[in-house]
DNA sequence: ACTCTATATGCAACTAAGTTGCATTTGGGT
DNA sequence: ACCCAAATGCAACTTAGTTGCATATAGAGT
């Protein structure tokens, strides 16, 4: 998808939520929307330079706080021990499994898998969300 | 659980590893041992703290890396992206679930669950292991 | 019991990820 | 065109974890 198209998508969903429409939200999301894996922060700045952008680093925190409040991504927590985001398209607002590849170091939203439902929790314990984390080589890196 | 007896099992487990009996890990180990639910590394200080002991923190994470790779303990990621480790008793060195009370921020090791096999994993993804994270309130939690 | 050395420890200095406070700018409603 | 709450950008800070290196020690060999 080319970047003008992700940039109005981008500002739609922002709208949407009511937000303000500014540069800084629209050129992460559209980042976030254009990747097809779930991107750090590192990553995210890696890509802004790729297009001639750049993001304050706290700005760039703050409005990915922003983005997963509103529900427009999700963050994915890393065996690297920092954040990944996901822009959540329409049919990823539902729980999904996250593949993590060890090769690539990439993050796959697997929306067609969702951990089964639990009968066996212990009494007495209330479960909230449950979050499904693979770890392997994805299709890219296996087929190499 | 006594700390001499943790202790003992402690030496004994590390005795097994082959590797050198001392002091840190030997606390390490017990201190892992006698507690309910998973510890990070400020949680560890704490109890060692309590117990008279401390760790130099570059001595606790190496000690922490030892006995993951020796399979004595096991390393869970977290949502404060910091890891917990918890020693790994011999009914738990199979894959289980991890549960994250909202509330008293403990993780506690469910070894009743564990994510069911997977049938619908994308083609040429390879699996090497799955973590299977729930969040919620836990018992004492739930029942205050 | 004494010696030797690989292994483990402890300190200092560093990196990486994320946060807080506050002054300045700006999107968008009026 | 004006206004101001919301968003930004900078500096300074915290927290988690790492690296390098000199020193100490567990435990094997004698």
């Amino acid at each position: 998808m080319k970047t003008e198209e992700t940039d109005d998508i981008a500002k739609a969903l922002i709208r949407q939520s009511s937000g303000r429409v500014t540069p800084a939200r629209v050129n992460l999301l559209s980042i976030l929307l254009s990747a097809p894996t779930a991107l750090n922060h590192q990553a995210i700045e890696q890509v802004a330079k790729e297009r001639g952008l750049s993001f304050d680093r706290v700005t760039l925190y703050r409005a990915l706080d922003w983005l997963v409040e509103q529900g427009i991504a999700h963050r994915i927590a890393s065996v690297n021990r920092s954040w990944f985001f996901n822009a959540t398209s329409d049919h990823s607002s539902t729980p999904h499994a996250h593949f993590h590849c060890k090769q690539c170091e990439q993050i796959y939203c697997l929306e067609e898998i969702h951990s089964t439902p639990l009968n066996n929790l212990p009494r007495h314990y209330q479960l909230d969300e449950a979050e499904l984390s693979l770890q392997g080589q994805c299709m890219n890196c296996n087929t190499k």
